[in-house]
DNA sequence: TTGAAAGCGGTACCAG
DNA sequence: CTGGTACCGCTTTCAA
């Protein structure tokens, strides 16, 4: 546990003074030290595993080249974590790091996470989201540049740049591959209005069949829930009972864990999937809708490139590149996309 | 985005010295400081909204008050977020910040990580893992007090002192609740050698039956994998086309997937759960297990109390309490913990 | 009771 | 080309 060495001892042991050392370290030795003096001082450097020391750098330069993310439940839930390891792919690509710090849903203890952050010189800060949410901007925020990863400041005239994955138009493709297969009577299990998400699936749900000329049935659409048991109770409720004629050949589903439920309700009644029945998921979450039996057709969520896009603006602004990038514009929607697996098939011949 | 209030703005404002800011709000005004000035100090910085910066501080005082916590892929992964909420539980009642930093598996990156962490000053450092595994401890680790959870170091002499759960017992106890009911013929879907946690887990099977004076038939034992389609093939192998003498009458999984899995082949088979065939789960996952129809009897895993324990052990080591705690073992195994639902009942009289 | 000054580890400016 | 010095913001010692 001893001490690391500090420019000073490496500018002894080299002979030299700690600017000099300074100076050959951070490149700009030529035309100011001796070539000799360079060599020494590298050398010197290199035997005392010399690294300079980040916190009096923060302090010398006002800026550390560290990005705080601020969750709000992503590194405790299950899900969208790869939002992280998106923007931190990026992150590290253009030589700063990440650290998270968790709220576990307790937006009393955004604003002393960020105050945190702050004090700790982070040049930029990034707000993350389980799910799509709108939320209330931290005020800490708007003091050095930020953005909003999967979830966006609700007012009239949002502060900061958000990231989200256009959920309208997966809704719509995911429709549409269902439309395509032939079915044309489709369940949905909607999710639930806590989440902006929901409607917005709903809604491209409607739009793909008004581009098909189709009508919606209005009572084929239910605020389920978000969870195996609500994808199972209303898939009884669609299919038990109920004759083939008068049953969905369909259903599509706001989750992948409600695609699960509706999976076993499916066996339970002796459905087969998809011969019978084609059941559509929505998020692609990783060792689910690929392992599943059978496996999920879904609507990927673009997690990675939504972590990605958000670092990518976000250091942009920090970075300020020499034309004022006025370009970005406050929202970016980042396309689902399609993954087709085993759940889904054409419709059943009656 | 105008700087921040220092100590000297508020000395200027009180009309005192900076030292005398600095005693008065660490609380160490009194016989030093006139009562006066102390309250015209405390004023001041009210009104500044001073807060000292942390970086400075940490500058100064060579520590920071925040813990780093490398993980695996805790982050990024759907498992195991609740040991990093479980200490930063900790970590915040004692005045310490934790950040994360998030390798997704990439060991090459752990030594840089925790050199970012060190050059930062973090007083100390927790290793955590998705699922119990055998560590090559990172050489920084050692530098600052540090811990490991849901990980260990297999070397004969090991440095760090780890936090894992008891995966034996808690194998043995969730065969017990079988035999209880009982189960006497149980099959067994073991997960993969490529975590310590099956074998352990097996090894729990094996001692309940012995303790209750039962033969484990081998054939009964398989090691599927983790996730649902291994659950299913598994419960297929043993389940489809077996005459009901012959077949088991509790299947016991090493996690909820493949729990999943089973529940998913049964119904195909048209086999009732609990009634026909009871089904154990491991893990008691979130949003899982409890919500699985029918919902999953399971072995939970300490998540947020090896998160606690392991952050206890590394601030105590930090913080160094008057004597020598040396009591605190290299190794602290907490105990899982039967969650019983409705995936297991009575053995059906035949 | 108060304030001046040193020092934590760097960087950058400037005189030599 | 080189080394001395001021400064980033704070704590702490010490002399007044």
């Amino acid at each position: 546990m001893n001490r690391k060495a500090t420019a000073l001892d490496v500018a002894k042991k080299a002979g030299v003074s700690r600017s000099a050392v300074s100076l050959v370290l951070n490149g700009r030795g030529d035309g100011n030290v001796a070539k000799e003096s360079q060599d020494r001082i590298r050398q010197a450097a290199e035997e005392l595993n010399y690294s300079p020391n980040a916190i009096a750098l923060s302090l010398r330069n006002q800026r550390s080249r560290v990005i705080g993310i601020l969750s709000d439940e992503v590194v405790v839930s299950p899900f969208d974590g790869n939002i992280i390891g998106g923007a931190d792919d990026v992150a590290r690509a253009r030589g700063f790091v990440t650290v998270v710090m968790d709220t576990e849903r307790d937006t009393a203890r955004d604003a002393s996470a960020i105050e945190t952050l702050l004090d700790r010189q982070v040049d930029g800060l990034m707000y993350v989201t389980v799910g799509l949410k709108p939320i209330e901007v931290p005020h800490g925020m708007l003091r050095v540049p930020s953005v909003l990863a999967n979830c966006y400041d609700e007012h009239p005239q949002p502060q900061l740049r958000h990231v989200i994955p256009d959920e309208i138009t997966g809704g719509r493709e995911a429709t549409e591959h269902l439309l395509e297969l032939g079915h044309q009577d489709i369940a949905l299990l909607a999710g639930l209005e806590d989440s902006p998400a929901a409607p917005l699936r709903v809604q491209g749900y409607r739009d793909a069949h008004a581009a098909a000329g189709l009508p919606v049935l209005e009572d084929r659409i239910f605020m389920a829930g978000w969870d195996i048991d609500a994808g199972f109770r209303g898939a009884m409720k669609v299919l038990d009972g109920v004759s083939p004629a008068d049953r969905p050949t369909a259903i599509m589903c706001a989750n992948d864990r409600l695609a699960v439920g509706v999976i076993l309700a499916a066996a339970r009644l002796g459905l087969r999937v998809p011969e019978d029945l084609s059941i559509m998921g929505y998020d692609d979450e990783t060792r689910i809708a690929d392992t599943m039996v059978p496996s999920l057709t879904t609507m990927a969520l673009p997690l990675r490139e939504i972590g990605r896009a958000a670092m990518t603006t976000l250091l942009d602004a920090i970075e300020g590149t020499g034309e004022p990038r006025q370009e970005t514009p406050i929202e970016t929607m980042v396309p689902c996309r399609l993954v087709v697996r085993e759940s889904t098939g054409p419709v059943p011949t009656r």
